[in-house]
DNA sequence: GGACTATATTGACATACATCGATATATGGT
DNA sequence: ACCATATATCGATGTATGTCAATATAGTCC
């Protein structure tokens, strides 16, 4: 009940050694369920380019200023910033009419510790 | 012509300065769209399990180590290694019948620091 | 050359995703 | 109360993705 895992111990038919494949990691878990969100949010160009503007500028930002950056419409933008949101990277504040956005470090430094860890 | 990018200075309809808009950071360009494609190989839990398995393994696998792993298809095995391999996270070597897979951490490392530049 | 095996490719299919226009909801100002 | 504005949601649509079974390709051994 160790940490160790159980091992896959027939013989394979290529010569590598089994003893060496451990089940664990190939098995579904929290850990990449999480990953694979984050990464599925960050894999959009759209919404890269969204994070990067957030991230460089000084303020944070309204779906107002993001709107005419994109060429895209405004209900796509806040389809995006959804995404953003729901996989934490993204966290809004809504003051009066507006929303105002800014990126979660914090989030972003959780993805660069999930991809080191892999490595 | 510098580094320094164009500026938006309509006023903002939330009081938004925007002069802290950076247009350059909105525009899509080559590191937007490869870290995309990076994040879109890693944004599946089936290939986030396979390349964890690959980099816990002492050894490289080959596709018939793999496949028995993951209850899927050979053919959805073999199409998620090529997705991994074309994002340049995986290597594989054909020795033989056997094609021997393993992660390159170069790639996962670039991927890192792309992160850790937008945070 | 022929039988066998490991991997790659193809075609079909269902589901997920990005996008839009239209509409709904919420807030502020008059 | 009414109107204007910002954001959210809905319905429709085309494209991309994950999956399989079947087939093709390539290498090994007799």
């Amino acid at each position: 009940m160790a940490t160790e895992a159980k091992v896959i111990n027939e013989a394979a038919c290529c010569g590598i050694a089994t003893g060496s494949i451990h089940e664990a990691d190939a098995a579904p878990d929290r850990a990449v369920a999480d990953a694979a969100t984050l990464f599925k949010a960050l894999s959009d160009e759209t919404r890269l380019r969204m994070v990067r503007t957030m991230v460089r500028s000084k303020h944070e930002l309204c779906e107002c200023n993001i709107v005419p950056l994109f060429g895209l419409s405004q209900s796509t933008i806040s389809y995006h910033l959804k995404v953003l949101r729901e996989a934490g990277i993204v966290e809004c504040e809504k003051r009066g009419l507006w929303s105002y956005c800014r990126v979660n470090p914090r989030a972003l430094m959780a993805a660069v510790k999930t991809l080191a860890d892999l490595a």
